[in-house]
This record gives structure tokens, C-alpha cells and sequence, in this order.
DNA sequence: CTGGATCCCTCACGATACTG
DNA sequence: CAGTATCGTGAGGGATCCAG
């Protein structure tokens, strides 16, 4: 049952093995934020076939990425969680965030956002050097999408939800990439209402900076411009 | 034109669209050491149909990934070579191997070995702590790959091909990873005949300190025990 | 209602052959 | 040498159905 396999000794090619079918990453994205159930695992992933859901994590549990547990009595609900060594996927899940968020370009009309992409995309914005003393905790609405973060001590952490004792509360939907992306600053974001916010306003000036995404560098063009296309000749 | 979209917007996404179809990554993997011709990349990786290469290679010029480059006059060859967005994949395929690499195993009867294989696996066992002050020039043979190095100011540079002025020159095979995952020691390699050396014998050992991948830790069991292998059942 | 299993269809992938 | 053309197969996609 290896049919398809690229035929090397090497580490990359393992991975791929490992993580590198269709869907597999996307599931261990979704597993970062925290222990999933399979019906949690569909929503946050609406166009996965249910079938490949289970075939993926079947192949991620035989191959220690992913664990299966029971959980203990009275829920007795199935979860999947990521193993140690699933974890350890973590930072690469990440960088992948940043590297591709370079190329996300403008939405299409049917892009979703899912609770495990805004997370792993604010960790991968996430710029320790600008949190600074910063202590703050935010409750952010994306569409219907709630999470929430704590900065402290240069760090983040995030949880899924909504929070009690939020700092500052964001309201807003994928016009928040703008913010991130740096093509509005917060004043703007709230003034042409990409954002409303309830709380300590002010925070949300460092939320800005704190969570930025980098734009182009090198990387693709500046506004929605496409992707850099450039020999045509041949 | 985006026939299988994941119809999300997330920088993971993003990066599986533009390197997560199957071989793409190993194009990249294979680019990061320098720039190929269409035929160097079928060599590194033997399996790839050479429709399926065709593919990638448009589909990563297409997405800024990689450039294709007719060479000056003499030559008119055609190269592809990674543009500055494709070389900022190269970190992350690095940790892909060193994560891969602890999944790695036995090599099966029909593994194959490839030069970007080495040369991103010897990137990805890279220990600069390690390193400290030493300054030395490897040249290695594996089977009939062969590559070379220069550690310097607790950096290495890599290069294809040999090298007229080695301090050390490996000759060996798939068994010199033994001598990466700490399972023998310098001497032991020599004596078992796992790696023959011809020059400062003595920097075979600050080469296996220098270039040591992390076995265990986390992630698969310790030896021979239980890499996840591909099971059968089921 | 969760947690899948089953069916069928389609298209991307894979093997081989062939061309400028 | 650097690919294109052709064609078969099986994994992925989508809908539906079923057990606990």
C-alpha cells in the first residue's frame, strides 16, 4: 500500500509522504488551535469529502502525526489530536502562513475563513520584536469566526471563542487584511468601518503593529495586483 | 483555470496551491541548490514522468515560483532557477527534512539517492553550534553523487561536483547515515567500511558533529524500533 | 446528532511514445 | 536536449446512506 511513492531517501520527500497529500496540512493547521472532533474538523474544512477526512486521518494516525482518543466518560466523544511529533509541525505550518500570505492577492467570491486559518495566519503576523511590554487581550470576530489572543512579555496566546475580560473587542470579516497587510492603518480601518471596535481603543493602533503581515519585500505585487508573471517568451 | 481550489483564504492555502500539487516541492527542493536544466531535474528525480515536470515547471513560472532563463549565446540552454519569492522557500523545506528526516528509517530495496536530496539533507543535519571555529573543506561521494563543503566561521556553504582542494574526501553510501543519526560513531564508520576517507582523517569526527541530524527526542521511536512504517492492513 | 462508510463519476496523475 | 502527445488508471470530489 505505498503506490505512489516518489522513490528517495530523503527527508523532504518523507514529509511529503507524511503531510504532503491533499488536505493532510490543512488538517494538522486546523489540529495547531487545539484537539478537534471529526464534525469540527468538516466545518472548519466545508469543501473536504468526508471520505478523504477519514482516509486523511486514518494515514495520519498509522503514521504517529495524529491521535486518535476517546474521551473520557461522560462525553465519550471521539477526538484527533496532533501527536509530539505532529506538533512539532507547528512552526513550519506557520512559516508556510507567512510565505503564502505574501501571495493571498484579494479574496474570491468564495473563499471562506475558517477558526484554525485566521488563528495560524495571526501567529504567523504575530512580530514578537513589536509586542514589547505590550499586555493586552483581544477578542476578535471575523464574520462568525470568534477567537481571542493575550499578548504578554513579547508572546501571544491564542484560544478559540469568545473572552470576558477582553481588552479591546474587534469586530470585522476578511477587510481585516488590510489592516494586516499594512494598506490602511487603524484610524482608517475603523473610520471607513473595516472594523468596529468596543473597549480600549487605542489598542487596536497596537494590534496593528503587532500583528503584521509582510506584504512584498520580494514577493507579489503590491495591491491586488497578480503575481508576478514575467517570460512569456520561449 | 483553479480547477481544485480549497476555497479558503489562508496563507497555508495559498502555499498548497502554489507548491503542494505532488513533485512540486521537490522541484523547489532541487532548485534551491542552484539553477537546472530541464534534464538535471528529471536526473535528480528519477521518477517524475516528464509531462508531470513540464506541468510544475509552468505552473511554478506561472505563480512566480520559479523563472526560466535562456542562457546567453554560446550555450542557449534553458535553465529554471527559483526566483527571490520561490529562495524564500528554502528555510522551510530545510525543516521539512530535518522533520522528515527523524520519519526516515530503513532506506527501502529501491530508494534511490539524488544530489538535492544530499545537499538539502546535509543543510537540514547542519549544526552551527556545533561548528565553532572550524574551518574545513569536505568533498563527498554517495554512491555517485557527489557534492562538497566548506565550514567556515560556523557557517557551511555547499556545492555540486568535486573539489581539487579538500581537507577530506567521503566516499560512501546510504549506510553514511548511520553515521548522521548518532547510531555509529566516526571511528566505527571506518572500521565497518561504512565511509571510506582519504585525507585529514581526524575531521571525520567534526564532521559528525557538525552534521548530525536529530534522531529521536520527540517523534519516532529510538532504533530500528517502530518508524512509522506504511502498514498494510486495512 | 456524531462519525463515519459506500457509491459513482471525473480529472489529475503516471507510463510510454514521439517530435522540433 | 527539451520537451509535447496520447491514453489508461486510480485518487479525489460529491452525494447519499447507515450505525451508535
Amino acid at each position: 500500500m505505498a503506490p505512489r511513492s516518489y522513490g528517495q531517501y530523503c527527508g523532504v520527500v518523507r514529509s511529503l509522504e507524511l503531510v504532503g497529500e491533499r488536505w493532510a496540512l490543512l488538517v494538522v493547521r486546523d489540529l495547531i488551535v487545539g484537539p478537534k472532533r471529526f464534525t469540527d474538523l468538516r466545518q472548519g474544512l466545508p469543501k473536504i469529502p468526508t471520505n478523504i477526512l477519514s482516509a486523511r486521518l486514518k494515514e495520519l494516525e498509522e503514521t504517529g502525526v495524529v491521535q486518535r482518543r476517546v474521551l473520557p466518560r461522560p462525553a465519550s466523544a471521539v477526538v484527533y489530536e496532533l501527536t509530539d511529533y505532529g506538533r512539532e509541525l507547528e512552526d513550519i505550518v506557520v512559516r508556510l502562513a507567512r510565505w503564502g500570505g505574501k501571495a493571498l492577492g484579494e479574496p474570491g467570491p468564495d473563499d471562506t475563513i475558517a477558526r484554525g486559518a485566521v488563528i495560524v495566519g495571526l501567529k504567523a503576523a504575530f512580530v514578537p520584536e513589536a509586542a514589547g511590554d505590550l499586555e493586552a487581550s483581544y477578542e476578535l470576530h471575523l464574520d462568525d469566526v470568534v477567537v481571542h489572543m493575550r499578548v504578554a512579555g513579547g508572546a501571544v496566546e491564542f484560544g478559540e471563542g469568545p473572552l470576558d475580560d477582553a481588552d479591546l473587542v474587534i469586530e470585522t470579516d476578511l477587510s481585516l487584511r488590510l489592516l494586516l497587510f499594512g494598506q490602511i492603518t487603524a484610524a482608517e480601518a475603523i473610520r471607513t468601518g473595516a472594523v468596529k471596535v468596543t473597549g480600549k481603543r487605542v489598542l487596536l493602533e497596537r494590534f496593528a503593529e503587532v500583528f503584521r503581515m509582510p506584504s512584498t519585500g520580494t514577493g507579489c505585487a503590491g495591491l491586488g495586483a497578480r503575481p508576478p508573471a514575467l517570460s512569456t517568451e520561449r
